[in-house]
RNA sequence: CGGGGCGUGGCGCAGCCCGGUAGCGCGCUUGCUUCGGGAGUAAGAGGUCGCUGGUUCAAAUCCAGUCGCCCCGACCA
């Protein structure tokens, strides 16, 4: 392609709303270009990373026996309505009437589109198993989209969903995607952690989620990890040993309320009355589903609202207001405590229950109970891990200790179960001809959030550095000055012959100075660079120089199709 | 939804407090010079100052409403 026949319209300067360097990148160097909050139009070198991602899933989804297909992007209410996701989804999904007053939704999603198809067509085992992807436009109505691609609002996705008709078939059709996110992930050039995840509101059981972990401050997940087991679960989900258990005393101790004048929170009352952390219990008023919660957690520690909320299963969790505090502790935030408390669910956790004699609030203003302990003074409804997991925790796997680590989210898998099938009726017959349930998976992978994902990683101070497996050109020609006729002629050759042995080349044939192309071919981020120049030309050779590295290599001209043939198999 | 901020040529911004001819840098067009890391010079094009209403002789500027956008939080891939 000739850069004078496409459009990439690089900008000089960074425009003010990009937060995230890869967001920055991505404007910058034309890629794209946004239309409204969370809606993105891909230009022609967006396109061409799309499409070169697209290819790397469709071959490996292809490989792994996926089938593809194209499903609408509306979907009538009444589908999703079935499955009960019409009201627990909540208001990112985007709802509206057509001409005729029918209500639709716009799929963020195809559970129900998929188990709808299925469901009147498969009937028997003999057809399952079956795995059926798209790569299809998404719309979620997320309440604050940002960071350009990475959260978005209408983004591209490929969502694979399997159907299995036995528990053993449904694992090896979620390992074979697993295998097959490896590979996808491998040739685009990114390393990524598998990690367990919280199936949420998909219901289900096993999950995980596909991490590239970067060290900018794109991360949007927190991930704890063991280097020596290799366990690792995202933050939502990471379970963990206490590796700072503090010491226990032997005796209980008699209870007694104290003052503790202008001390409500943690660090005011370690302070006032001298006691570590780990000797006080937080108790934090949530409301599930409408209904008061108090979750205990050790004085050091914070809730894991994710855990918490699976505890007592509910849809919705939220922490109570200052005046639902009030309401239910009879005291002001900050000195909540499960003595005596009633008309709540207590929730305990295991750390909690453990210890002896500790602080707690006393449900009055001003007033902590010392030497509190659990079974005697108050008991639980339930006892149940509701911490969060934090780095340095011990693996609860082995005995490393775990890392945490910021990663971004590019795929994630689903064991969905029957949820879908049973609710849309999706039914298959066994060889005793007896009904059940299709058991279905489903996988997702960002096709757009990505690349963006990428180049958290992969950019330095001039601009992008794409990996090979995603660049939307593999070479870019700067011929310095096209009005030298021996420049123009060497360009044109190396151009064509390049094109013909089938590889994807950019030439910057624009009347522009050299400076300008040199900084737009690093701030677009091609991976081979080939430079043709008066110097090295008389000499017969032209300049070959690897986006990720300084080298420049000089290369006789007729040998440059051998040339870069040879370093693309080094480059990754 | 709560808190903070911003809408002025394509992009980045100043002007607004204190009303009176709309300005700067980059980009764009044309000429000449220059030509291996974002050139110099000269001449140009381009703006209903987000929108609506009000105050005023006069509004980018003051007032009210409204729409859009960004940041922090809850939410989420």
């Amino acid at each position: 392609m000739r850069w004078s026949q496409t459009y990439i319209p690089t900008l000089r300067e960074n425009q003010s709303d990009a937060e995230l360097v890869s967001h920055q990148l991505l404007l910058r160097g034309g890629y794209i270009r946004k239309l409204a909050s969370g809606i993105y139009l891909y230009l022609p070198l967006m396109q061409r990373v799309i499409e070169k991602f697209s290819k790397i899933v469709r071959e490996e989804m292809n490989a792994a026996g996926g089938l593809e297909i194209t499903m609408s992007v509306l979907c009538p209410a009444e589908v999703w309505q079935k499955t009960g996701r019409y009201n627990t989804v909540g208001k990112e999904l985007m709802k509206m009437k057509d001409r005729h007053d029918h209500e639709m939704i716009l799929c963020g999603t195809h559970e129900e589109t998929v188990t709808n198809l299925i469901a009147g067509e498969v009937k028997s085992y003999r057809q399952l198993p079956l795995n059926l992807y798209q790569i299809q436009v998404k719309f979620r109505d997320e309440i604050r989209p940002r960071f350009g691609l990475m959260r978005g609002r209408e983004f591209i996705m490929k969502d694979a969903y399997s159907f299995d008709a036995t528990v053993e078939s449904q694992k090896e059709s979620y390992q074979k995607m697993v295998d097959a996110y490896f590979r996808i992930f491998e040739r685009a050039g990114l390393e990524v952690l598998k990690v367990e995840s919280d199936s949420g509101a998909m219901g289900g059981s096993t999950a995980h989620e596909f991490m590239l972990l970067v060290d900018t401050n794109g991360g949007e997940e927190t991930i704890l990890h063991c280097p020596s087991c290799r366990y690792a679960a995202n933050e939502e989900k990471a379970v963990f040993k206490d590796l700072n258990k503090p010491e226990i005393d032997s005796e209980m101790k008699e209870n007694e309320v104290v003052e503790t004048p202008n001390a409500a929170s943690i660090e005011e009352v370690t302070e006032f009355l001298k006691v570590d952390a780990t000797r006080l219990v937080k108790t934090l008023i949530y409301m599930a589903d409408d209904k008061p919660v108090a979750a205990l957690v050790r004085g050091d520690r914070s809730v894991n609202e994710t855990k918490l909320k699976n505890a007592v299963n509910a849809i919705e969790l939220e922490s109570a207001t200052p005046a639902q505090v009030e309401q239910f502790t009879k005291a002001p935030v900050g000195f909540a405590g499960p003595v005596g408390l009633k008309d709540l669910t207590i929730v305990v956790d295991p750390l909690v229950a453990e210890m002896k004699n500790f602080v707690v609030g006393a449900n009055a203003d001003e007033k902590h109970i010392i030497n509190v302990n659990f079974e005697r003074d108050f008991k639980a409804d339930k006892v149940v891990d509701i911490t969060t997991a934090i780095n340095g925790d011990g693996c609860h796997n082995c005995d490393g200790t775990m890392e945490a680590k910021s990663g971004i989210e590019v795929g994630n898998t689903f064991m969905l179960g029957t949820k879908y099938s049973e609710a849309l009726n999706a039914k298959y017959l066994d060889d005793n001809g007896k009904e059940h349930p299709i058991i279905m998976g489903s996988y997702g992978i960002g096709i757009t959030r990505t690349p963006q994902a990428a180049l958290e990683k992969y950019f330095d101070d001039h601009g992008i550095i794409w990996p090979v497996g995603i660049a939307p050109y593999l070479v870019e020609i700067i011929p310095l000055n096209l009005d030298k006729e021996n420049i123009a002629a060497a360009s044109e050759i190396i151009y064509n012959d390049l094109n013909e042995a089938g590889f994807d080349v950019l030439i910057d044939d624009r009347p522009e100075r050299a400076g300008v192309k040199f900084n737009d071919a690093d701030l677009i981020g091609m991976p081979i660079r080939i430079t043709i120049g008066e110097k090295s030309l008389n000499d017969n050779k032209i300049e070959v120089k690897l986006r990720s590295s300084d080298e420049v290599i000089k290369v006789d001209v007729d040998k440059i199709v051998e040339h870069v043939r040879e370093v693309v198999q080094t480059l990754k």
